[in-house]
RNA sequence: GCUCAGAUGGUGGAACUGGUAGACACGCAGGACUUAAAAUCCUGUUCCCGUUAAGGGAGUGCGGGUUCGAUUCCCGCUCUGAGUACCA
């Protein structure tokens, strides 16, 4: 029979799933691997054709290691908590959980169609109370620990506790709000009970902080930055305003240096780990203090804290990195919002002052950001001084200066940066050199190069040197400290939302109590808290999110809970672990299969979760592994980004009248300059290889079907453009289609085929025949011309070996550098060359099979048992073993060029040595005729490669 | 602005460590089979000059450089895509 693929590859993946072909047991005896899909969520669009490639990457991979003898751990899931569904629960009144549910059920079908070896017994979703009691039960963990920056790791809550009644709070070192309280034991002790109870809230890794919010007074709700477009809500363009909130938040900053280190052991691509490096933002400077003019007793006594510093009325505090440039601060510059500006604000300033604030509060509305060319600032009338050179320096407002960052403040050095550079020549202000070797006639020159100079005690020095000596100074007249910032934030984790994780957390004492209600969490055995019913997913009319309208939810009947729900990365940041030990109702995965599975060996996603997922997974991963919950201290060891797959929409060209109003005359678009024409979008699945099917456009739609149709040679060629893919636009290709035409095999290697996996690119369905073809011609490999099945037993010959090696080693090589693209080629040629020797013989066919297996496998499964094995083992069975010696070649056809230039090959024994060559093409009348009368005077040649004639 | 990635025929792309640029596939053109079409098969297909052929020349975004030899390495630029945004 012909390639029947329909009927193959239902029959195989009945078999499959019948026998649980692909569960993953931990198995000692096997060397373990596990294959990673970045969690969908599952969209009410179903899969287009771009979801698929990650997975079908992974797929084969995962395919190749179990015949290369792995233990393969191959799962999917859902991250099906997520704002789209609670959206439509608005809209529609109906549970998020029942759409959720039927999304999955078609995103199910729509994967178990392209025939992927997922182990769906460890199937896991976020929303399903058995997950969700694990991400609170996490949530729980972070609670209860804070991060100790001596052992620089996590710990249980309890060894702060030890701490505090027994050491002074200053002796601790911890990762910590700002505001903690300096303690003695005797005062701790002291303490009551909810005094003790609000005091840890500051040291907690997840914590209560007031978080500034975007809020939509309209909707009701909070809303993403990226929902807010100028101030107004992208949906509905209703007025946002900023609002401080009580957020429940996690302490990555803690993990700030180890994420940026552990970047150091990963194989990531570079631009990603680049991406985080960026994020967390790691600068290496000094705390500097400068004294306040007329202000006596410069340094009031506090402790220094893990936050950013602190001001007091006394001095302003900066940071900066460039700590060295210090004797040329010829100005301080403050953010407008800094708390120190009204008192500093002299009456004279004052008028200036104010102008600027309201200014600049206009303007961060809108365009603050965009616009970084004007320079803008005013004069507060007081005057700082440099620690160093006791210099009075003028303190002024400008909006380039961030309130959210480091202090707030910047010392400005305008030889050295390019702001303050501009700042100072807009606003008269001294420009100091201080090295040797700086230009600033035109602008700052941030070197580190040379001797300083008009730098007091750092004079004839080097950078590394006067760094050292001007940290150590200002230590010691305590006006400063080296220290390390990070940009990174800590993560707000709390939305005032519906469809997502209930924190475990009650109030006491209640609110009906007169309490201001301090968190505490509820008891480990009470896990899950279950989410509750409501009659809408919409917040309360007081405005609280919609778990206020649940009724009767009390902790205890008695206290309340906590209302807003986990965000959307809660469950996502450990779900690896869950595949491991799927229905574990003990634990969120049994600790011998952590030890076993360990990690992610290869995982495969977009970068669009580059600074999000990717980073609070690590973290969390850092924290269980602190706790001793898991093993290894980054989760995923290599990872590959796929590239996104974009749209490419397909045009006709309508012609318009005189009056430019469109008629139902189309024209190809070969010959549309030769009309007024309007480009219409058409469905790219009416539409060929460029060419429309005229019938199926004419029935399209009502309004065309008395088109009528200019063609160029017969056919009617469309436009094309590259395009997001969206409905919009018709151009979704849903990958249910191209299978029902060519089957889920065509489509994998199809999709493999389109070029490196990494790179983005359209999608563009012409070519897809090509592979269609190359199945066909595999098939019948193992067909007479009648579509009998017929396979020799005949001992291969020596140039069928070299074909079947050429390309085990091919494929191999190929897959361990993620080339799928070019195994695909390879697999064209084998076959082709294959069906060229006329062979069919089992020796080289049955290995094929295998070889090929991981990219078309129902075809493979068929054609295995067909070859008389037995049902289901192809999965398992060894890969062919590589012998180079079939590709030992006696000759070569040397290319020969002159000057670089190719001009002709000689074929000779790859046993001559290089000078040989030389002396045999110096006498050869095809070569000699390209002399021109000149000697060579030089012959490179390199054995089995080259030779090439210097003339 | 900064950081990163990329630019190769009509199209997707290949060339792995500096060694025959354009593999493989699509498309296109011509041919076979067919009453015809589809399907299938065969041949050709980087561009320019050369009627054909023989042959010659140019050629991997642009301009330089290193080298016997550069798509590959170095310097400078242009454009495209992604991320980030006054980060002190």
């Amino acid at each position: 029979m012909d390639y029947q693929f329909k009927q193959i590859e239902k029959d195989w993946q009945k078999f499959w799933a019948e026998n649980k072909t692909f569960k993953a047991e931990v198995d000692k005896s096997k060397p373990k691997f596990y294959v990673l899909d970045m969690f969908p969520y599952p969209s009410g669009a179903g899969l287009h054709v771009g979801h698929p490639l990650g997975y079908i990457a992974s797929d084969i991979f995962a395919r190749y290691k179990r015949l290369k003898g792995f233990n393969v751990l191959h799962p999917m899931g859902y991250d099906s908590f997520g704002l789209p569904a609670e959206q439509y629960a608005i809209q529609t009144g109906q549970h998020p959980a029942k759409t959720t549910e039927e999304n999955i059920n078609r995103y199910r079908q729509q994967l178990d169609n392209l025939g992927f070896s997922f182990d769906w017994s460890k199937e896991v979703r976020t929303s399903s109370p058995e997950y969700y009691k694990w991400t609170q039960w996490i949530f729980m963990q972070l609670f209860d620990s804070w991060y100790n920056k001596d052992t620089d790791k996590a710990e249980p809550i309890s060894t702060l506790i030890a701490k505090l009644e027994t050491i002074p709070s200053e002796q601790i070192n911890a990762v910590c709000d700002e505001d903690v309280l300096s303690l003695l034991p005797s005062d701790w002790n002291a303490f009551s009970a909810e005094e003790k109870q609000a005091e840890l809230l500051k040291y907690r890794l997840t914590f209560l902080k007031e978080s500034t919010v975007n809020w939509c007074a309209a909707l009701g709700t909070v809303l993403a930055n990226d929902e807010v477009k100028d101030g107004f809500s992208e949906r509905g363009g209703h007025p946002v305003e900023q609002k401080k909130m009580m957020q429940w938040s996690m302490r990555i900053s803690a993990y700030a240096e180890r994420l940026l280190q552990g970047l150091n052991d990963i194989d990531w691509p570079e631009p990603l780990k680049e991406m985080q490096r960026n994020w967390i933002g790691k600068s290496v400077g000094a705390m500097v203090r400068f004294g306040l003019e007329g202000v006596k007793g410069s340094v009031v006594g506090s402790r220094k804290t893990a936050g950013n510093g602190l001001q007091t009325s006394s001095f302003i505090e900066v940071f900066t990195t460039r700590v060295d440039t210090l004797y040329g601060v010829s100005f301080l510059v403050i953010a407008p919002e800094h708390e120190l500006v009204a008192s500093l604000t002299t009456p004279e300033q004052k008028a200036d002052i104010d102008a600027y604030i309201l200014a600049t509060k206009k303007k961060s509305e809108l365009d603050r950001m965009s616009d970084v060319k004007t320079v803008s600032g005013a004069f507060t009338g007081s005057y700082a001084i440099n620690p160093l050179s006791g210099e009075k320096v003028p303190v002024w407002i400008a909006d380039y200066v961030l309130a959210g960052y480091g202090t707030g403040a910047v010392m400005a050095v305008p030889s050295g940066d390019q702001r303050d550079y501009l700042f100072a020549k807009k606003f008269d202000l001294p420009i100091l050199q201080i090295l040797d070797s700086q230009k600033i006639d035109k602008e700052a020159d941030p070197t580190k190069e040379g001797k300083y100079i008009n730098s007091g005690i750092i004079n004839g020095m080097g950078y590394q040197e006067a760094t050292q000596t001007i940290i150590s100074k200002l230590k010691e007249l305590g006006m400063g400290y080296g220290k390390i910032n990070y940009r990174m934030r800590d993560a707000i984790f709390g939305r005032q939302r519906y469809w997502g994780e209930p924190v475990p957390v009650y109030f006491k004492p209640a609110r009906s109590a007169g309490g201001n209600g301090l968190p505490y969490l509820i008891k480990e055995e009470e896990l899950p808290l279950l989410l509750p019913e409501v009659d809408k997913y919409l917040p309360t009319e007081s405005g609280e999110p919609p778990l206020g309208r649940a009724k009767d939810w009390k902790y205890q009947d008695e206290y309340e809970y906590e209302l807003s729900t986990m965000p959307g990365w809660a469950g996502s940041s450990w779900y690896w672990y869950r595949y491991m030990d799927a229905k574990n109702d003990e634990a969120f995965a049994d600790i011998d299969k952590i030890v076993y599975w360990k990690d992610v060996d290869l995982y495969i996603g977009g970068n669009e979760h580059a600074t999000g997922h990717l980073l609070y997974s690590r973290f969390w991963n850092k924290f269980l592994k602190d706790l001793g919950y898991v093993t290894e201290e980054e989760p995923f060891k290599k990872l590959i980004n796929q590239g996104m797959i974009q749209g490419r929409s397909n045009f006709v060209y309508r012609v318009n009248d005189a009056e430019g109003k469109g008629t139902n005359q189309f024209v190809s678009y070969g010959l549309k300059e030769d009309y007024l024409t309007s480009a219409l979008h058409v469905d790219v699945n009416i539409v060929e290889n460029d060419v429309l099917d005229i019938e199926k456009f004419k029935a399209s739609r009502e309004e065309y079907a008395n088109a009528e149709f200019i063609l160029e040679n017969g056919k009617y060629l469309c436009g094309s453009e590259v395009e997001k893919m969206s409905k919009s636009k018709f151009n979704v290709v849903n990958p249910d289609d191209l299978v029902e035409r060519y089957g889920a095999d065509t489509l994998r290697m199809y999709e493999m085929f389109l070029g490196p996996l990494e790179q983005s690119k359209p999608w563009n369905t012409n070519g897809i025949e090509g592979v269609f073809k190359f199945l066909r011609k595999f098939w019948k490999l193992f067909h007479d011309e009648n579509f009998n099945f017929s396979v020799s037993d005949d001992a291969p010959s020596k140039v069928e070996l070299k074909a079947l090696h050429k390309i085990i080693k091919k494929v191999e090589d190929d897959i361990e550098r993620f080339s799928f693209n070019t195994s695909v080629s390879s697999f064209m040629i084998a076959v082709n060359e294959l069906t060229d020797l006329k062979c069919n013989k089992r020796a080289i066919l049955q290995d094929l099979v295998i070889i090929l297996s991981p990219y078309a496998p129902h075809i493979c499964e068929e054609l295995w048992q067909l070859l008389g094995n037995k049902a289901g083992t192809l999965s398992f069975v060894p890969y062919p073993v590589f012998n180079p010696e079939y590709l030992i070649e006696n000759e070569f056809d040397y290319p020969v060029s002159i000057n670089g230039k190719t001009k002709t090959n000689i074929n000779l024994p790859l046993t001559l040595e290089p000078k040989e060559v030389e002396e045999i093409v110096l006498k050869e009348e095809t070569i000699t005729k390209y002399f021109d009368g000149k000697y060579p005077k030089k012959v490179i040649v390199v054995k089995g490669r080259i030779i090439n004639i210097v003339l």
